[in-house]
DNA sequence: TTGTAGGCGTTATCAG
DNA sequence: CTGATAACGCCTACAA
C-alpha cells in the first residue's frame, strides 16, 4: 500500500508538504503542488482514513441500526434518504441491524464506538416508540420513524400519520361520501391508531354517525406473522345490503385485497366502490388498475432529513431532543370517486 | 476515549499485556487476565478499530455497492443476506450506491480504498451485466445477482432464471394446460430473456407448437419508467374466444395485473384461468387471494453467499472468478390448478 | 514556504 | 508469562 511517505520521497519533498497538498492547506508553492500532485497520480496515492481518524478522533462514519426486517418493503426508501445525504457530503454510512434483539443491538452499538463513528441514525422500519439500548455509549444519535419512550431524550424525526389520514378522510368527504367503510392495520403499528383516529374524528367532525362508518379489523398478531382478515372482512362489509360507498384500508397492501374482494362480487372500482389505501407503496399503488388514491409516506425525506438532524447535533451543542414530524400527503388517483347513485 | 495506556495503567500492567488480554492471546496468566478484564469493564475500554486496522492492514469492513433502487423492493434482501452473514462473523458492513453513474462509482471505489475494506459486493438490483468501474483500485470483489462482462474477470452468483422457469412451465404442464398465455418482462431485464425462453422450449420439448403459446410484451422502455401493458394485454388475451387456460406472467406485480384483469372479466382463479408469477415478492403473492404461484427468487442467499465467497476471495489466493448459480425453486400455490373443462 | 520531532492507539518483535 | 521498543500512516506544533 503506497503511503504519503512513498509520495513524499517520489516527489522529493517531506511527508508533512505531502499531507499539506493532500489537505488543501495554505502555504505552499504553486511548483510544489504540481510536484507532489504528479507524484500522487504517478503511484495513485490514496490517503488512508483510518490514520486521519486516529489522530482527529473523528472517523466520518455514520451507522445506521435499523430494527426488523420491514412489514413494508419500501421503508427501505428511509435508508435510501440517508446513503443520499451521506454521499452529497462526502460521509460514509455503516450499517447494522438488530432483529429486533437488545443483546444484539448492544453488540452493534459497541461495534460503532469502535469504530468511532460521528453519529447514529436509528431507524424503526415500521413507526414506534423506542428505546435504544446504548448501554453507556454516547455517540451523537437521532431517531427515524421513531420517538424516544422518554421524550426529549433523543431527536426524533416521524410521519404526520394522523394528518396523512385526515386529509384522506376530508378527500372521501368531498367526494360525497357518507357511509364510509374502514379496514384497520395491526393495533401493534403505532402508525394504525393514529390514522384510525384521525379518520374517524374527521367523518365525526363533518356530522357523521357511529352507524356511517364500518369499522373492521384487518390484521392482528406479532409483527410478521399476523392473521389476514382482510378479504374475508372486505367481502362481508360490501356484500352487506348497507355496503359503504367507499372503503379506506390501513395500507396499500389492504387496499390491494379488497380490490380483489369487490371485483370478485362484480363490483367496480370506483363506479360502484371508492377505494383508498395509505403509504404509496408503489409497487402496488401504480399497479392496480385503476391506479390507487392513497397518501404517501415520507420515507426518503425521513432518511434526509433525519440525517440532516444529526450533522446538527454532531456539530453543535446537543440541546434536548426535539421531534420534527413530517407531512404525508394525499396521492389523488382513479380508485377514488363519487359515490354511485343508487 | 479510553485507550489501552489507561487500562493498562489501572490494571498495573503493560499496555501489551492488555492488548493480549483483548486478543485473547496465549500465555497470560488467569491472575493478569483477571486483573486485566475488571480494568476494562470498569473504564468501559473500548479497542480501537481505526488505529488497529493501521498496524495489521486489515479493517474487518466489507463494502457493499448496489446501483440502482430496486424494481423489486424485494431485492433488498441480497443487503440483508450480505448483512446476516457479516454480523455472523463480526464484521462490519459499509454501504454505498451509485445511482448507475461511472463518475459516482469511481469515487465510491476511492472511498472503499481510503477506508482499506477487506472486499466489495458489487451488488446490481436487478440480474444483468456488469462492468465494475473500480479503476486500477484493487479489492477482491465479488458480482452478485450479476455475471462481469468479461467471463472470469470476477466472481460472481446469479440466481437461476432459467431452471425456474423450466421448473414453473413443467408444473403447468403437469397440471394440463395445453393453451397457454406469457406476459413477457422488460426485455432489458437479463432474466427476461432468459425467463421466457426457458419456459418457450419446455412447452415445445413437451410438444405444444407456436400456436399454443400467446405471448405479449408487458413492459417496455427505461427501467424505472417503463411503459405497461399488462392489463391492456391480458385482458385482451383472456378476452379472446380461444383464450388460454393459464397465463405466465415475467413476475409478480405482473401478475397482480392480470388477476385484476381476469376479475375483471368475470374469471375465476384458479377456476376459470391459472395465474402464475415469478419472483415470490411475498407483499403481493401472499396478499393475493387466492395466493400466488410463483417462483422464489433467493435474494437472501445470493447476498449470504456471495459474502461466503467473498470471504474465501479474501482469504485464499484469487484463482480466476467462477459463477454460481442459485436455484429458483417453484412455489406452488393457490392460483394454479387444472385448465377448465370447457 | 518547508521540514523535524513527536504522538495518536494499536500490534509485532524480541528480550527478559 | 511479561514488558520495552519500534512501527503503522497521518497530523499538530514548532522550528528553520
Amino acid at each position: 500500500m503506497v503511503s504519503i511517505k512513498d509520495v513524499a520521497k517520489a516527489a522529493g519533498v517531506s511527508d508533512k508538504t505531502v499531507s499539506r497538498v493532500v489537505n488543501r492547506e495554505p502555504n505552499v508553492s504553486t511548483d510544489t503542488v504540481e510536484k507532489v500532485r504528479s507524484a500522487i497520480d504517478r503511484l495513485g496515492y490514496i490517503p488512508n482514513l483510518a490514520a486521519r481518524s486516529i489522530r482527529s478522533s473523528r472517523s466520518g462514519i455514520v451507522g445506521i441500526i435499523t430494527d426488523y426486517v420491514s412489514t413494508t418493503p419500501y421503508s427501505g426508501d428511509i435508508v435510501r434518504g440517508i446513503q443520499a445525504w451521506a454521499e452529497a457530503q462526502g460521509r460514509t454510512v455503516l450499517l447494522a441491524s438488530t432483529n429486533g434483539d437488545p443483546h444484539r443491538e448492544r453488540e452493534v452499538w459497541r461495534t460503532f464506538q469502535a469504530h468511532r463513528l460521528d453519529g447514529v441514525l436509528h431507524v424503526a422500519m415500521y413507526r414506534r416508540v423506542v428505546e435504544p439500548e446504548n448501554g453507556d455509549i454516547h455517540i451523537p444519535t437521532v431517531l427515524v420513524n421513531a420517538r424516544p419512550k422518554r421524550a426529549g431524550s433523543f431527536h426524533s424525526i416521524e410521519p404526520d400519520d394522523f394528518g396523512g389520514s385526515r386529509a384522506l378522510a376530508r378527500h372521501l368527504l368531498e367526494l360525497g361520501h357518507r357511509r364510509i367503510g374502514y379496514i384497520r392495520l395491526n393495533p401493534l403499528l403505532l402508525g394504525a391508531n393514529e390514522r384510525y383516529e384521525a379518520f374517524r374524528e374527521t367523518l365525526q367532525e363533518a356530522g357523521l354517525g357511529q352507524a356511517d362508518l364500518d369499522v373492521r379489523l384487518g390484521m392482528e398478531g406479532p409483527i410478521g406473522e399476523e392473521e389476514n382478515f382482510v378479504f374475508r372482512e372486505t367481502t362481508a362489509m360490501l356484500s352487506a345490503p348497507d355496503r359503504p360507498s367507499a372503503v379506506a384500508c390501513g395500507n396499500d397492501e389492504m387496499a390491494l385485497q379488497a380490490y380483489l374482494a369487490a371485483l370478485q362480487l362484480g363490483l367496480r372500482v370506483p363506479q360502484d366502490v371508492t377505494i383508498v389505501g395509505f403509504d404509496d407503496f408503489r409497487t402496488i399503488s401504480l399497479a392496480l388498475k385503476p391506479e390507487l388514491t392513497t397518501v404517501a409516506l415520507p420515507y426518503f425525506d425521513l432518511g434526509w432529513q433525519g440525517a440532516e438532524i444529526l450533522d446538527g447535533v454532531i456539530a453543535g451543542p446537543a440541546e434536548s431532543g426535539r421531534n420534527r414530524s413530517l407531512e404525508c400527503r394525499l396521492v389523488p388517483r382513479a380508485s377514488s370517486g363519487p359515490p354511485h347513485q343508487a
